[in-house]
DNA sequence: TACACATATGAACAGTTCTTCAGCTGAGAA
DNA sequence: TTCTCAGCTGAAGAACTGTTCATATGTGTA
């Protein structure tokens, strides 16, 4: 399971801790995949929005203020990752949030954003 | 508050009030690169490795197989953003999981790929 | 002092991701 | 049937991101 830790290490007995706590490496991109989908503000918008309910392509666009083309290529992405469902009505097509998971990231992180006031670092901070 | 909100809307009403709901567009790009930092697998493992407590970059770059400079780079970007704080002692630097908001993101999110049995999508999944 | 070591940094390249544009599909209305 | 409308898609270019290599800084040791 150990990959390349003990290579030139410093403290050997918190390291192999550390390795036998560590996710699968699988696990750790499948993470890091979800982060990514939610890593992009116009698909942030977009989640957001269907955070109350399900909404139709234009009203999605018409909340988040992209191309229709754009709010489509996003919900394809999400889609695929099956975050989001879509329910079809004649040529309209409804998109929920399906993933509970997602849902509560989201909730955790936007609660937290909205209290902190703005910290805005951008800045090379040392201390 | 509302931007580009009532273009072509079909369901005017449930379109403003999610507008209402939307937090500040400024809140999600900051959530949006919080969510774009953690879907960096490597970084993603630097993080978890410092769920548990300090470790220096050296321990960090054999815990999470990357170099050091990779780990260095890494880690001035997660400094920059007042997710991971430094401690100085000799010519060592020991890095420590600052931000309790994304310790409680990778809790949240690692609990869960834990658990659900890999659902590996990748397909365009319709239904 | 000179050297070795831990870490930091800048620049450059490769790979990925986002946006836009143009055209496509399929459902409903005329 | 034909037209319009909602949504979908692929391709192409631009913009961004991560990695590597070479070099720099700064601390402890000889």
């Amino acid at each position: 399971m150990v990959d390349g830790c003990a290579v030139k290490v410093v403290d050997a007995d918190r390291v192999s801790a550390v390795c036998e706590r560590m996710p699968a490496a699988e696990d750790l991109t499948d993470t890091a995949d979800i982060f990514g989908l939610l890593s992009d503000p116009n698909r942030l918008k977009l989640l957001v929005a269907l955070l109350d309910g399900e909404l139709c392509v234009c009203d999605l666009a018409a909340v988040t203020g992209q191309s229709e083309s754009a709010v489509s290529h996003a919900l394809r992405l999400l889609r695929a990752h099956r975050i989001v469902a879509a329910r079809r009505s004649g040529r309209m097509a409804y998109y929920r949030l399906e993933d509970p998971h997602v849902r509560m990231l989201l909730d955790l992180a936007l609660a937290h954003t909205e209290h902190t006031e703005a910290i805005h670092p951008e800045r090379e901070g040392e201390r």
